[in-house]
RNA sequence: AGAGGAGUGGCAGAGUGGUCGAUUGCGGCGGUCUUGAAAACCGUUGUACCGCGAGGUACCGGGGGUUCGAAUCCCUCCUCCUCUGCCA
């Protein structure tokens, strides 16, 4: 969530980062964080005095009763009576303060990076640039995924609806060999950039739910279990950050570099379209996911970094693609800049959504309490990124629709050694 | 899952109702000494909020309670350890 002295300190650019990301009333929102705030120091002003007072009485009444002066004490306490009762009530009025304050900075999104272009929907994003030919392919040879899957049989849908329900699909001989070698693959690229490998849990408590932004505002996207107060990851991003929550790091520790493979469970919840169909859109799915916790200065050039990282390993699959950059509209809550990359696949003819960097700059850590002691020994918010590298079912669709031949598929090159196999077939 | 034990500052570990935000040791940082280092010695060393400042308030796993006063007593939840049971 976004800081009170920020807002209060940069006023304008905070509203004009809020209008970017069209949000209703946002001058009159923060203008009731401001009062909220000045209306919680008001009361703690108050609060701490009579507590000052308070405590010093209490002492008094333990010197008293050192030196045996019992009635004197006595005397003494009556006077804390209503202190009491009057601290208990400013305490109250503290309490509520705080927590209306809280909630409204849970429902204020991030300030978008100045560079985000303003929009509404996907259609005002900016595309940065297009890589790679567009696959021509022969006549009888555009098959879409869901028909190559069925014609090879190495994803079964209705056997998945049986077990679990839709979107939950069971990939079968190839078909799996491929999902464990591109995870491999993606999981030996990133150690090499660096990245250290971490399996963290993929059910999480409320805390971290809020700690990256999922809670309160995204609920409905989690899958809940029942009883345990536990969520199902939606994405990697959410244990691998929270690893770091309330953590003072120290300013020589960072960047903090790490990389996860898990299984990601979304509901989709009214997200399912017509264009919705085999594996561009799943309950579960397999994600290789980068985090990176750095210094503030450095966040933007780690940004690039991971884009280009990501753009590298869409360039050795050699998929064609395209990045973008997210405008206001369409950018994550938590977000302060975000690339996404898309690949194409030519049996739809469309481009898919294959992973998407962000900068969350302090937005996130200052719900984690995530902060670093700098040079000047101040504790300061670090920075946040994560970037999918890569989300693994629509690169699937991509290589199956984009590399068919009448043989069979073809497999990326880079992928053989981890597959043992060069065509399925 | 049952029985028992324990959670205190970066770590170790005192503290069982009153000048305790907390003795001490280690580690860290600064300094003295040294050609340099080690050793020794001296000093310093948590977080958050409020206040122009002096300073104040809160925090001893989380939450609640008793009391004029709680690290210390009570309730509750969480976590860890040991034993028993169960199980990849």
């Amino acid at each position: 969530m976004l800081q009170v002295n920020f807002i209060r300190e940069n006023f304008d650019t905070a509203l004009e980062g809020l209008e970017k990301r069209n949000i209703q009333e946002p001058e009159k929102t923060l203008k009731e964080v401001l009062q909220i705030d000045d209306e919680r120091k008001n009361i703690q002003l108050e609060r701490d005095g009579l507590q000052a007072e308070s405590n010093a009485i209490s002492k008094e009444i333990g010197m008293l009763m050192k030196s045996g002066q019992k009635e004197k004490a006595e005397l003494i306490k009556e006077r804390t009576a209503a202190i009491k009762a009057q601290v208990k009530d400013l305490e109250d009025n503290y309490n509520k303060a705080e927590l209306a304050l809280t909630q409204l900075l849970y429902a204020i999104p991030n300030i978008p990076h100045f560079t985000v272009p303003s929009g509404r929907s996907a259609e005002d994003n900016e595309i940065m640039e297009e890589v790679g030919k567009l696959p021509s392919l022969s006549e009888g040879q555009g098959l879409p995924h869901w028909e190559l899957i069925k014609k090879y049989d190495i994803i079964d849908f209705e056997l998945g609806a049986k077990i679990a329900g839709a979107g939950f699909p069971v990939y079968k001989g190839k078909g799996a060999r491929l999902q464990r070698a591109l995870v491999n693959y993606f999981l030996d690229q990133a150690l090499e950039m660096g990245y250290q490998e971490v399996q963290p849990p993929v059910l999480v408590n409320e805390a971290s739910g809020y700690g990256t932004g999922q809670l309160p505002d995204k609920e409905g996207q989690m899958y809940e279990c029942k009883g345990e107060n536990l969520y199902l990851i939606p994405t990697a991003e959410v244990p691998i950050t929270n690893m770091y929550r309330d953590e003072i790091l120290q300013a020589r520790e960072l960047p903090i570099k790490n990389v996860g493979y898990t299984p990601c469970f979304r509901r989709e919840a009214g997200n399912w379209g017509a264009h919705v169909r085999g594996l561009n859109r799943l309950h579960q799915f397999d994600k290789v996911e980068i985090v990176q916790i750095t210094h503030p200065d450095h966040s933007y050039d780690t940004l690039e970094e991971m884009k280009n990282y990501v753009k590298g390993l869409l360039d050795k699959l050699e998929l064609p693609y395209r990045v973008l950059k997210l405008c206001g509209g369409d950018m994550g809550f938590t977000s302060a800049l975000t690339y996404d990359l898309e690949v194409y696949a030519a049996g739809q003819a469309r481009w898919l959504e294959v992973s998407s960097v962000s900068n969350f700059e302090t937005y996130q850590a200052n719900r984690l309490k995530l902060r670093f002691k700098g040079e000047d020994k101040k504790t300061v918010l670090a920075h946040t990124l994560n970037g999918s590298a890569l989300a693994l079912p629509r690169i699937v669709a991509a290589i199956l629709e984009n590399r068919q031949e009448s043989k069979g598929i073809r497999m990326p090159e880079v992928l053989v050694p981890y597959l043992g196999f060069e065509w399925i077939d």
